[in-house]
DNA sequence: TTAAACTTTCAAAAATTACTGAAAGTTTAA
DNA sequence: TTAAACTTTCAGTAATTTTTGAAAGTTTAA
């Protein structure tokens, strides 16, 4: 495999793992281009590369800058913007995980804490929704904490935990 | 809030979070249903319940048996099949982790790890792709091998686990 | 200021994904 | 066997999501 081959497998593969987790293709290519590109690239070399049009290539830059994982860059005496991803695997990861527990896993959680905390009526079905929400709801609660926890620690404190876990 | 709009309310949550994370509505909000109801449920029941057709809740429930989260039933003395939701949160959590280690991770890991693989050539652009996609594929293999532990631990592993790191 | 160089927005079109419903298939009781 | 009771399949349709591209907006150099 050579270095084209290469960069357009993982460029695809990266944008069809995209699609299975609810982040659009176009995205997660620009953001794979980035990941892998020594220099910044501008909004025509991302457009050239990905086959994609202007418009798009600008609503998905915005997008993974609001996620905080690509950033804006202008070269000195240069108008045109460049634009460069986050480089380091820790710190994609954390930006990633609280972004997501912050758009998607909290509001779940606030769901469920309301819905199992109805009153209960004496009939079984509503036992069973106040319980078995209330079960979600202590598993989603743990495991976004321990995301949060992952979120506010030094960078390579992923990597020694899941070593810890894993030994 | 009573027990209609609070099993509505988790219904559709379900559903939406689903949705944010490449599952379709229908296939979260069946599940959803059934995760809540203390007896098991006829297509029909669901049908109704979910206003969806038939042929809907058919392809949906084989798939959330494939998944291994749902179970057909029968009743004795029925030609009717009911569906019924695993009910155990933990195991519940496990099989989803394994499900999607199986069909969306790995695969990844392989490409990653292919492409890092690839010899360098001496320019910059190869070695950041070797460089990048590397430290991609060393965390995702660390955090697949932890969920996978997970799995094939025993039922409250990951509560006891979870604990742990928390406090 | 002006206008060139660039980016963003957004309505319309295209692509993708999900859903329906009727026909085909399967199972079981008699 | 037959036929009733049920489930699955799948071609066509609908809904949703993504993408385009041109117009509007912004910035900066002169």
């Amino acid at each position: 495999m050579n270095y084209t081959e290469a960069k357009d497998k993982f460029i695809s593969t990266w944008g069809s793992l995209g699609t299975l987790w609810g982040i659009n293709k176009a995205m997660a290519q620009i953001h794979a281009l980035l990941w892998i590109s020594p220099e910044p690239l501008s909004m025509e070399d991302i457009m050239e590369e990905l086959h994609i049009s202007r418009g798009n290539t600008s609503m998905n830059l915005r997008q993974l800058m609001d996620w905080g994982i690509v950033f804006k860059e202008s070269k000195p005496g240069e108008r045109k913007e460049y634009f460069a991803s986050e480089k380091d695997v820790q710190e994609l990861a954390r930006q990633v995980a609280k972004e997501r527990s912050r758009r998607e896993i909290k509001p779940v959680i606030k769901v469920l804490r309301e819905v199992s905390a109805i009153e209960g009526d004496g009939t079984k079905k509503t036992e069973e929704l106040i319980k078995q929400t209330k079960a979600l709801y202590e598993l989603a609660d743990s495991a976004d904490t321990m995301m949060n926890k992952i979120v506010n620690q030094e960078s390579n404190w992923i990597t020694k935990t899941l070593m810890k876990l894993i030994k």
